[in-house]
DNA sequence: GTGAAGGGCCAC
DNA sequence: AAACGTGGCCCTTCAC
């Protein structure tokens, strides 16, 4: 594919190419770095193409005349870039924004994404690949030469094909957009993917805000946990051994605690019935009888800390900033969920102990929000379902709302144990929970198990009704969505019922949590415009929970425009049940 | 030594 | 007879 591009090394030609590329709805946009983090590396060139000509702007004969943020040369670039009404098309924009954000001080507005778009499109299918090399070949059948893309981009000189192909990657996005966009229109995706495209900065910027963590707190923490690590280890070790034939002579045969094998040989000679899997709640109704089994899932759990929140987490804080700039992958789930990784600040133990270890730095606070049961809203909103619906409304605590319905008794004599049920059954009919695991994790029989289910549908019939039928449609249509109508693609084999039934509860479970990820979506654009220009952060995300750090004088301000943000984007998805916020300023990451 | 798979546990 | 959804990280095991 031939390219026509212009090399902009100055000012004047800056200034020159940008009333050019002015002209165009959209343009292809890319940047070569030195590095793959913008607190290590340097923004080396920027490519936007109209389609027709490619613009490569030099970022190194810039750099050499000053500060790149302020520098009054680069006011063009950056009016285009944080223009809304101009499109740029990018693939995978967060890392080009985050560049862009970091060291020319712009943001970028007005986002096509091609990545996400092609994650959007593929509607959750594992087999496709989503590198511009692949998405390329997909729409438009052009063959992609990568190899440069991990050449040396810090040379003095970039040679003619360094340059050649960098123009040619935000040239090739014109024609690939046009491809995607009519892809997004007619599956109807258009709506998920603006959700997507204007969220990418908010992101971004997250990213290179981080997260502070305070070591010395960490360390504190972790030193308790190695003796408690230590104490269960030693006692688990003891308490198996008894059940080994007392070894060699050359001395005493340690267990190995971390290996399945070992541990379930060890059990089964001390005459424990241990399950296939010996996983947790497997085994949690042995642990009342065997003392064994009960060490062993408090060893488990002390281990875990250990091992994945342990002195390793302290290995990601950026020594440039003090703080934890983790990986967030926008489409981490087929369902729209976020996941993060690097570390993962989404599965950081809710114990305290942990939690308090991530602070607000002198002066500052953190605003911490999250939805109140937003999934069981959306259900509510789905299902239609009246009781359901008039358990939210009246205000009151949910769970002893719903059981005061199914066990017909007045709300003031929900008895701990009857809103214990309600409650599980909440949460787990979100999942196409069965009366078999519904016994095993209230430790009730079988029978009972079914009866008090059949008590919940019941009183829920809406919910009855419209479960069912999510469930029969996602087995026929083999496509489940949204309330964005974001897509999720089912495969299965009709003739094995494990699949159905798999596909059935994937089906019923994505419209739920896919829909909460839409409105996190939602809130974080719509918080990312109100917080412009003030003090506030974004630092971090967990599925139905903000996190925003700000100035202590700038507090409540934010604590309010926090719960405005997600409450607004609450209600353009939940219309029938209250949407609600609870919002806690404090300078710790717990709740008071 | 390295990498993939299997099993387990953390979050929501 | 059925076996609760989405992720990431860690360990062991086993093959190369």
């Amino acid at each position: 594919m031939e390219v026509y591009f212009q090399v902009i090394t100055d000012a004047e030609g800056l200034q020159k190419a940008c009333d050019e590329l002015r002209n165009s709805e959209y343009l292809g946009f890319d940047t070569e770095t030195t590095e793959l983090d913008p607190y290590r590396g340097d923004l080396r060139l920027i490519q936007l193409s109209d389609g027709k000509k490619t613009q490569v702007i030099d970022l190194k004969f810039f750099a050499e005349r000053g500060d790149l943020r302020t520098m009054p040369d680069l006011a063009p670039l950056r009016e285009l870039l944080s223009d809304k009404k101009q499109i740029k098309i990018a693939h995978n924009a967060k890392f080009d924004s985050k560049w862009v954000r970091h060291q020319l001080g712009a943001e970028l507005n007005g986002v096509f994404d091609t990545f996400l778009a092609s994650q959007l499109i593929s509607a959750g299918d594992q087999d496709r690949r989503h590198s511009l090399a692949d998405v390329a070949q997909f729409f438009t059948g052009t063959e992609l030469d990568k190899t440069l893309q991990v050449s040396d981009w810090s040379l003095s000189e970039l040679s003619h094909s360094q340059i050649e192909y960098a123009a040619r990657d935000a040239a090739i996005l014109l024609p690939l957009r046009e491809q995607m966009a009519e892809r997004l229109k007619s599956d109807d995706l258009e709506k998920a993917a603006e959700l997507e495209f204007e969220c990418v900065m908010p992101i971004a910027e997250m990213e290179l805000n981080g997260f502070y963590l305070e070591k010395s707190r960490w360390r504190e923490q972790l030193e308790k946990v190695k003796v408690a690590q230590a104490k269960a280890a030693d006692e688990l070790q003891q308490m198996l051994s008894a059940g080994v034939a007392q070894a060699s002579l050359f001395g005493r045969s340690e267990i190995n605690l971390d290996s399945q094998q070992q541990v379930t040989d060890a059990l089964l000679n001390l005459g424990v019935p241990v399950p296939a899997t010996t996983r947790g709640w497997q085994l949690q109704p042995l642990a009342v009888e065997y003392p064994q089994v009960a060490k062993l899932l408090e060893y488990r759990g002390v281990a875990k800390s250990l091992t994945s929140f342990g002195e390793n987490i302290l290995e990601f804080i950026e020594p440039k900033t003090g703080r934890i700039h983790a990986d967030f992958r926008q489409i981490g789930a087929p369902t729209g969920r976020f996941s993060c990784s690097n570390p993962n600040l989404q599965q950081i133990p809710h114990d305290p102990q942990y939690r308090r270890c991530f602070i607000a730095p002198e002066g500052r606070k953190l605003i911490i929000a999250d939805y109140s049961q937003i999934e069981l809203r959306i259900l509510a909103e789905f299902s239609d379902d009246e009781n359901f619906i008039k358990a939210f409304v009246s205000g009151q605590d949910f769970h002893a709302s719903a059981a005061s319905q199914m066990f017909n008794v007045k709300p003031e004599d929900v008895s701990p144990e009857q809103r214990s049920f309600a409650k599980r059954l909440n949460f787990g009919i979100v999942y196409g929970i069965g009366a078999s695991r519904f016994a095993l994790m209230t430790g009730i029989g079988q029978t009972e198990a079914e009866n008090t289910m059949r008590q919940y549908f019941g009183t829920f019939r809406g919910l009855d009704a419209y479960l069912r039928e999510s469930g029969r449609k996602v087995v026929t249509e083999r496509i489940a969505r949204t309330a964005s109508n974001r897509m999720m693609r089912l495969r299965f084999d009709e003739n094995d019922r494990q699949q159905v039934g798999g596909a059935r509860r994937n089906g019923i479970n994505m419209p739920i949590q896919g829909t909460s990820a839409d409105i996190l979506k939602r809130a974080l654009r719509l918080l990312h415009d109100s917080l412009r220009g003030t003090s506030a952060e974004l630092v971090n995300i967990v599925h139905d929970e903000i996190i925003v750090e700000c100035d202590a004088a700038e507090a409540e301000l934010t604590a309010d425009k926090l719960e405005k943000a997600m409450c607004s984007a609450g209600k353009e998805y939940i219309k029938k049940v209250p949407v609600k916020v609870d919002v806690t300023i404090t300078g710790e990451w717990a709740k008071l």
